[in-house]
RNA sequence: CGCGGGGUGGAGCAGUCCGGUAGCUCGUUGGGCUCAUAACCCAAAGGUCGCGGGUUCAAAUCCCGCCCCCGCAACCA
């Protein structure tokens, strides 16, 4: 039997899984469950990202061992996956020892051939980020993410990986396999990058706890993407287990998201070459899920659909298939309730499910159920057999959307052919033969759909071979070349059931809006979880919803960098009238403002405080004109520490409510009291 | 000149690499049918393919210039 071995990229465990995460799984598991209907011996491996310093530092901030920390994000995952019902055969993380042994073997081979050599590493470093950063980087000399931190400049012992050494490889390696990456754009844009010339790459950390350590330097732990990318490795054995090694090394597919492609179709296959291993043989690099056209991002709570959720909404099922079918796989696409709602209605509800409905109502109807055929109309069976080829031809090529539509095409071409049929005609008109070959048609058109689209999905489809009685139900156990043909001939006792997909009737009662909430509540929840951890700095004594979890049992965490508790924090995130009166709050009237040029949301304010003037940037040009708030009274912040935005020093911050997802507006007075006045 | 994506009938998209009838889904309208989940089938209306140049016998597609929209980043103190 023919192998298949895919995996998906393996996630960071910094963040819960979300509807993006889960797209890219969900096409990899069609495309698992798709190679297993056409006879391959598939393996599907799917896992998580653990050696990440944000790991370290999130777990430091639950209260956890990182370890703890990890297994815990384990469940999260494989219940967001299991829901989802994802078909993964293993999952990897990167803290089990089949791993560590995989990238020792790989570190050491790559030692060995030469391609790793000592240097210093040295450069600005930001504890916040824990990272180095060039000088592109730093604004002003310092990180974005963390301005009030100083970047220290550090020289660090490093081992490098010879990458440049492998430009010339890579480009021929690309060159004789034109499929290693897909689609066309990043290939293209990988060439490119490999062409205009490759650096070497650091590969290891020095003084760090949290990662695997090199065979040939125990002080230092390799880096955390070199870490990753073995795991395909790993997985299948490698340093562990040879026999199983040789049996699915190399792989046949890395799903990936398109962020990631340089690491995957230069890095990866550059340290494989160095190894002296296979490379993967295809790449893809799917599109980004949007939500209502925005972004999905952990700053915008309301793009961010937990994955769970939305599958218990309506089934697993229909999501998979908006997700399969209504994004072309390698393009991006985009998410919304609404639309989800128009596709389950008009592929679900009035086609597929109608049809299931239809088929089995007439069969009960008219024959008790039971359904025999000789010999079907041989149009239909010829349409069926050009879109059987269609569809597997769209799957052999990733093309899932397209596949998804050959499908469909099975549904109309039943539809089509009843229609013209008539087959209630032929009942009343008592042509006994005519109307059991319809009617076999009609189940076998179905059963043909219900066979194609069990990779996208299985639950469905199983249901449908089921009432059609059919030879094999299972998805498992069936087989493209042997049951998506058209069967002339046989008996079948078909049951009716209830509606598969009832169709979702549009607002009345049940407000679209109404239903959107569950997202936005449960973003709004927690709402610390919801921001991004990078941006807020580790020491920012943002009150805290959840409280620590109880001390883990497990080793305690080990003192990092900047692992420090959050300071001043008391019992449950209240502050004292002490801690309030630290805050100077006034009320301040605008002299002038203008937009800050080249911005989008700056405006700089020059304001009166009564016995002094001063410039405040404030981040509201979005919600307000600058000519608008001349005259206006504000409420500031008055003794913030200045700070400089888009080049110009601030001295205070504006008031203003900062909805999720929306606009600022500002706090206001109902009547305009004297500037400088206090406000408490 | 920051990086990237996009502008095709009312909506969402395909087609653009390799020029030659502008296609699909939804929606709308009319008709049909009654087995079925107000479903299904047939038909129709509806498009300056963002704008302006150019190449060509021929441009949505190739070339040049421009406009607009959306992400990301730089700026939410």
């Amino acid at each position: 039997m023919p192998r298949f071995y895919l995996t998906t990229a393996i996630d960071y465990v910094n963040n819960r899984p979300h509807l993006g995460t889960a797209y890219e799984k969900v096409a990899a598991d069609v495309i698992a469950r798709y190679k297993r209907l056409a006879g391959f011996d598939v393996r599907f491996v799917m896992g998580n990202d653990e050696h990440s310093q944000n790991v370290f530092r999130r777990a430091a901030e639950e209260g956890l061992s990182p370890i703890a920390y990890c297994d815990r994000m384990e469940q999260e995952f494989r219940q967001a996956w299991k829901s989802l019902d994802l078909s993964f055969d293993d999952f990897i993380r990167t803290t089990e020892p089949r791993h560590a042994a995989a990238v020792t073997e790989i570190t050491s081979r790559l030692h060995a051939a030469g391609d790793i050599y000592q240097g210093v590493y040295e450069g600005w470093y930001c504890v916040g980020c824990e990272a180095f950063k060039q000088d592109k980087d730093l604004v002003d000399g310092r990180c974005p993410l963390h301005p009030q931190l100083e970047p220290s400049w550090l020289k660090e012992d490093n081992y490098f990986f010879r990458l440049s050494r492998y430009q010339r490889p890579l480009l021929d390696h690309f060159a004789a396999h034109p499929e290693f990456l897909q689609p066309d754009v990043r290939r293209n844009e990988i060439l490119r990058l490999i062409e205009s010339g490759l650096d070497d790459i650091s590969i290891s950390r020095a003084g760090q706890a949290w990662g695997i350590p090199l065979p040939f330097d125990q002080r230092s732990v390799v880096y955390v993407w070199f870490d990753a990318l073995v795991n395909y490795a790993s997985a299948v054995g490698l340093g562990t287990d040879p026999a199983l090694f040789d049996t699915w090394w190399p792989a046949d597919l890395h799903v990936i998201g398109k962020d990631i492609t340089r690491f995957h179709a230069v890095i990866w296959p550059a340290m494989l070459m160095a190894a002296g291993l296979p490379l993967p043989r295809r790449i893809h690099g799917h599109g980004f899920l949007t939500k209502d056209g925005q972004r999905m991002s952990k700053s915008n709570p309301g793009t961010i659909i937990d994955p769970a959720e939305a599958a218990a909404r309506h089934g697993a099922d229909p999501l998979r298939l908006y997700l399969t079918k209504e994004v072309a796989f390698g393009s991006d696409g985009d998410f919304s309730w609404s639309r989800f709602e128009e596709k389950y209605n008009a592929d679900l509800a009035n086609n597929l499910g109608n049809l299931v409905n239809r088929v089995t109502a007439m069969a009960e109807r008219y024959r008790q159920g039971r359904l025999t055929g000789s010999s079907g109309p041989s149009r239909l069976r010829d349409e069926l057999a050009t879109t059987v080829g269609r569809y597997q031809a769209a799957m052999d090529e990733l093309a899932l959307d397209r596949g998804c539509q050959e499908a469909f095409r099975v549904v109309d071409a039943a539809n089509e052919f009843i229609a013209s049929s008539e087959p209630w005609a032929l009942a009343k008109r008592g042509d006994a033969a005519a109307l059991d070959d319809v009617l076999w048609a009609s189940a076998e058109a179905l059963r043909l759909a219900a066979v194609l689209i069990s990779p996208v999905m299985p639950r469905a489809s199983e249901t449908i071979l089921a009432r059609l009685d059919a030879p094999v139900r299972h998805a498992g156990d069936l087989n493209l070349a042997r049951d998506a043909v058209f069967q002339t001939s046989g008996t079948r006792q078909v049951l009716r059931g209830s509606a598969l997909w009832p169709r979702l009737e549009p607002a009345g009662a049940v407000s679209p809006t109404a239903t959107t909430e569950t997202t936005h509540e449960a973003a709004a929840r927690n709402p610390s979880k919801a921001k991004e951890s990078a941006v807020s700095a580790p020491e920012s004594s943002t009150p805290r919803p959840d409280p620590p979890a109880a001390a883990p049992a497990s080793t305690p965490a080990p003192a990092g960098a900047a692992a420090s508790a959050p300071a001043a924090a008391s019992t449950d995130g209240r502050i004292s009238i002490d801690d309030l009166m630290k805050i100077d709050l006034r009320v301040a009237r605008v002299l002038a403002a203008e937009r800050v040029p080249n911005s989008k949301k700056l405006l700089k304010l020059q304001i009166d405080l009564g016995t002094e003037q001063r410039t405040i940037v404030a981040g509201i040009a979005e919600a307000y004109e600058a000519d608008a708030l001349v005259g206006r009274s504000v409420a500031i912040v008055a003794n913030l520490k200045p700070a400089k935005l888009m080049g110009i020093e601030s001295n205070g911050m504006v008031l203003a409510a900062s909805p999720e997802g929306g606009k600022p507006i500002l706090v206001a007075f109902d009547q305009p009291p004297p500037p400088g006045s206090r406000v408490r």
